[in-house]
DNA sequence: TTCTACATATGTCTTTTACCTATACTGACG
DNA sequence: CGTCAGTATAGGTAAAAGACATATGTAGAA
């Protein structure tokens, strides 16, 4: 085993001189993401992170996480779930959204909205004193 | 000693039957936030504290994690500060932006604008399907 | 004196995200 | 055949970000 374990301890945020790794993310952002894609309709989890960037999302989405996060909006009564045997390949777990998740995903918008004003005010600010 | 030590442990999102807490918050959104505010002037902690509702963010900050923000800014060369006697009052630690924590300032600026992109490919994506 | 607002600071826990590993099915290639 | 790559799901663990609580001190008002 080569042990290279966790070598990681880079500063938080400095990349290089004078390289910042400033990222402008939306917390949690890959939850609505997942529940617009099933509103439009039922995919499986290995579906939805293919189809994630589409979105908006930016990088890679842990593919670990994303599974977790879909146990958890189940659980959650936002999503159903069941294992599709029909389809070739390797099993495969089929998400669909429950009328609950759609409002959940109402609300998300409207968050996203507010959020979208929040960064417009900031900018708009920014742009004054350049 | 009242000894109610943490008992909170309410589920993450739940607040009520069919009532989810969805905010959408950027990510480390204060800090650009502190930098945008001192590029206009010098100001202390608790100044950036009252300011910062003029920028979009949403709720509350914490007031503790403000300092500890602050400190790690000038540790990393964005913001220097010093105590500042002249003035009436309690202690005051004054900040004030240097000129990497300008360059920094605008990296978020587009890193933000990105963000207020991917929020839009969202919503538009929402609004088709409704 | 006591209360409130101003001002800075630390401790600690939870939530969110990043990184790593394990398992298994399937088809392509040599 | 074996093994390699791609598809598919899942768990462990640790760091980063944020929430909550508390401590300390100044200063003015009631």
């Amino acid at each position: 085993m080569t042990r290279r374990h966790h070598a990681r301890s880079r500063s938080r945020r400095l990349l290089g001189p004078g390289r910042w790794h400033v990222q402008a993310r939306v917390e949690r952002f890959v939850e609505p993401s997942l529940l617009l894609l099933l509103r439009e309709r039922p995919l499986h989890g290995y579906e939805l992170l293919e189809r994630l960037p589409e979105l908006g999302v930016e990088g890679r989405v842990d593919i670990g996480n994303l599974y977790r996060l879909l146990r958890g909006l189940e659980q959650e009564g936002l999503v159903a779930s069941e294992w599709s045997d029909e389809l070739p390949g390797p099993a495969k777990r089929t998400y669909e959204l429950t009328a609950e998740g759609r409002r959940v995903l109402d609300t998300w918008a409207e968050a996203l909205r507010r959020a979208q004003g929040a960064i417009g005010t900031f900018l708009d600010r920014y742009e004054e004193g350049r």
